[in-house]
DNA sequence: TTAATTGACATACGATCCGTATGCAATTAT
DNA sequence: ATAATTGCATACGGATCGTATGTCAATTAA
């Protein structure tokens, strides 16, 4: 009576945002395993129950989160492929984005270190999926167009991938971060353009 | 009385090789966090006690599994690298049987899953450290050598660990993974033929 | 030889933390 | 208005971890 009610499915929706919101928070500073599921659901003003009733348990929350943070990722990048002149650098700058994405704690240590533990392989991960297969369209792309040398586009996008995710590790757990990072874009850049057809980038 | 008494340096040396195999089994099987400390030392003729007085917390004796099979993997990328009859050979061969590796269950779950979660950087790990300094070196030697371009080593060395690291998750989570690790040599010997002054291979 | 001390390991205890089962209250349906 | 659904809280049992303490054998000292 005394509060304006909003709509129920509202309500629900702002539960479910601020458990995951919550839980990000958790995971990010102290990690998956030391993360208390009664501390951090009453920080968000509520309890276990709701929780269980939502995700089913600690990791369905998990997996929400690494959703959330793995589309906003996915976003940033397709926006910084998409403002680059041509695909070979949309491509470049799309990986680099990546490295450079590490910097964040969150994603160091939500995405990149407990993620693949809890939830196994992030090429097997929805959203992962995506990400991955832009970049396989991409090389696929750029061999049709004569830019890169012959290979398995698929192949190839998981290496490079691997490559990406452990500078970005690198980078982040380094004394100085922004140093590294530099060193980290430069090996990178080297190690694509050994790709080009001709051993000359276009840029 | 009954039991002829060997050197009490010994037989503390048992009980901690008994803890770490028992452990490895466990952690290999069902994952450091699913693995239970009463089981596994239990399964080993001993009790926890026995576990925090050698190692301290669950945390230090997964360490010292991980140093183990460490060990064991370096040991074996040695062999295969002074196996080669050039540089460029043995440093190409280091790798791929780096990803050939994690057919392993035990080296998938272990070092490349749960390792990072639970201990953090995998380049920050001594061992890991060694494997990478050898790595690094050879690369330096490489460019010294005029065999491949230009590039800061260090950061290569991680770009190309990461690389196979990947692709061996990658591997071992297919459906088919001999067939994967086919396709994923491939291509990296293709990345890496890339790093080549003139483009082309002297195997 | 015997007494003292060290140390390897077991046992006991308390504190979390998780998952399920149950309960309640508010909304929706009839 | 009554019944049914459901979002969420509470209550309980079980598993696990870390510490504190105990014990007994082996080494060392007297």
């Amino acid at each position: 009576m005394r509060t304006a009610h909003k709509p129920r499915s509202e309500m629900i929706a702002e539960t479910r945002a601020k458990l995951i919101a919550a839980a990000r928070r958790a995971f990010a500073t102290v990690g998956y395993a030391n993360a208390s599921m009664d501390d951090f659901t009453a920080e968000a003003g509520l309890t276990r129950g709701a929780l269980y009733h939502h995700f089913g348990d600690k990791k369905g929350l998990f997996e929400a989160v690494v959703a959330q943070i793995d589309t906003e990722m996915c976003e940033r990048l397709n926006k910084i492929s998409s403002r680059a002149k041509t695909r070979w650098q949309g491509f470049l700058d799309e990986n680099i984005g990546y490295v450079e994405m590490a910097l964040d704690p969150e994603i160091q240590r939500i995405v990149l270190r407990d993620g693949p533990a809890v939830l196994g392989d992030p090429a097997l991960w929805p959203n992962a999926n995506n990400c991955i297969s832009s970049l396989t369209r991409n090389l696929a792309a750029l061999k049709e167009e004569g830019v890169v040398r012959d290979m398995d586009p698929d192949a190839m996008a998981r290496l490079i991938s691997g490559a990406s995710l452990y500078a970005a590790q690198w980078v982040a757990n380094s004394d100085d971060p922004a140093a590294t990072s530099i060193k980290a874009v430069k090996a990178f850049r080297a190690l694509m353009e050994g790709l080009l057809v001709d051993g000359k980038a276009d840029a």
